[in-house]
DNA sequence: AGTTACCTTGACGTGCGCGTTAACGTTGCT
DNA sequence: AGCAACGTTAACGCGCACGTCAAGGTAACT
């Protein structure tokens, strides 16, 4: 009862370093409410499952890649828990409704993400068209008033 | 002598409205030797260039497009000196040769920002990706599940 | 039962990127 | 000459996102 297939659970060492994290930044995260609290072993150590990793992951990138704050990232990812519960395929199948209204705002929030990263990569863009331009002008500097000088490289 | 088409020079109530910015930050930039000191009227109040605000923008991009500490971009922007210096084109026109190897470290430092926005933009990308599949889940649960009360909208 | 590695919860410290306040000088207009 | 709007430096403050101990408990192995 150890290890069906790859290992289900992580304590924090293996999480952190897996996730490329510090053990304090994940309880941190925790304390701020961005992960909700991990099922923990008898002695009280913490064990992380792959869906929190999962979740762990998105809060890196959201932070490192969009830059976010990590209030920021708390409201955003309310959506992924509807999505777990989606996944548990309600135990409760009572009031579908209600859930379908959860799903529907979820999706708006997903929507919104994905218009924030079309806006950022539109600029991202933008700018790299600017430094490519720049490459150019230095290229043709070069070009004009120091030839030679090229051998080795 | 006031305004010859536009008008060339801000002092930083200006400058930092137009950047979006606080006088504050621009003078903390300032500080850290990510701007080199403005020109200055003769009371001691602070003139911002075209070139300047430029430069400004660019921090600002650095800044929160790509998420850089001040720290990183001012190493980033040394290169935007060899640019103002093309374009000065070198009154003292002697050691053509030195200047060739400034620009080819400049060529250098644009290409690898170039490389960064590449790689960002690719996992950006592959987050959309993700993004846009849960999107899709949520769609096919909804119409499987919840049908009909799609009505107002 | 002892040792070592791993974990726990505080609590204080830290670096960054500014915000804010104070005390004071400059500009420009009337 | 007076006033309001704008600027100056210097210094302290602050929130965020953790880093870094300290003191102690737990797990696993021998």
């Amino acid at each position: 009862m150890d290890d069906p297939q790859g290992h289900a659970y992580l304590q924090i060492g293996e999480a952190a370093e897996r996730a490329q994290l510090t053990q304090r930044t994940l309880r941190y995260y925790e304390e701020k409410g961005l992960l909700n609290p991990p099922t923990r072993m008898d002695g009280g150590f913490r064990l992380y499952s792959a869906d929190d990793m999962e979740r762990i992951d998105r809060i890196r990138q959201l932070k490192e890649l969009l830059g976010f704050s990590l209030a920021d990232i708390k409201e955003m990812i309310e959506s992924d828990d509807v999505r777990l519960q989606i996944r548990a395929e309600w135990r409760s199948d009572a009031d579908t409704a209600e859930k379908a209204e959860q799903i529907r705002r979820a999706r708006e929030v997903t929507l919104q993400q994905i218009g924030l990263l079309d806006q950022k990569m539109r600029k991202m863009n933008a700018m790299r068209d600017t430094l490519a331009e720049r490459i150019e002008k230095y290229d043709s500097w070069l070009l004009e008033r120091a030839p030679a000088l090229e051998a080795g490289r």
